[in-house]
DNA sequence: TTTTGATATGAAGGTATGTTCATATATTTG
DNA sequence: CAAATATATGAACATACCTTCATATCAAAA
């Protein structure tokens, strides 16, 4: 009767997890996993949600070091940095799964 | 610049993340992924946290499909059910991370 | 059939998270 | 430099989540 994660790693993949556990966030990294790099503008419009709210995500995921961001001119471009994450999703992509 | 999700599907996925997402449960799963099934006692003790608490995290997981339980005499064992989810920890296992 | 051991349940409280709104900052263009 | 475009920020509110505590249920044993 063994576990095989020790209590610091326990939390960092919780953190990571809890991080990426939103529809939106899903999207976002759903969309970077796809394309390279995407403005605010593109993400925002591409979810067609508020400008506001979207910024807000990304620089939560920014911030827990799941994406970076560059400006480039008038725009900042935000991509992956933690390039395992999209695998994450892909593992769950043909599950079956009941939300409620 | 695409998308690979439809919105059900990341809805879906979110749903996944957001249940696993928690020290507590990503250490529950873990025990599972090397033993077969634990009794309530058996987690609770492994975890040294309340009776009740475990409980709690437990019901939450079987109710969304993560796990399954099946009673034997006094105890009760709890099992994987959805047997994808030790993948994803898995995959974080060994990514750097930095927690606040 | 009472007691004990194992597990579940539900309410209550605190804390964290998500969204909106209004506004601020930064860059380019006229 | 003023206006326009792109993005960020922060406060405020609502909702969801986690934990604790007290108690309930259920199976085995005495």
């Amino acid at each position: 009767m063994e576990a095989q994660l020790d209590h610091e790693r326990v939390e960092k993949i919780a953190f990571v997890l809890k991080t990426i556990a939103h529809p939106m966030r899903v999207a976002i990294i759903d969309l970077l996993s796809v394309n390279e790099k995407m403005s605010v503008n593109d993400i925002t419009a591409y979810l067609g949600l508020e400008q506001s709210l979207t910024s807000h995500h990304l620089s939560n995921l920014k911030m827990k070091g799941i994406l970076g961001s560059k400006r480039e001119g008038k725009n900042i471009f935000y991509f992956l940095r933690m390039k395992e994450v999209p695998d994450i999703i892909k593992i769950l992509e043909n599950v079956n799964v009941i939300v409620f």
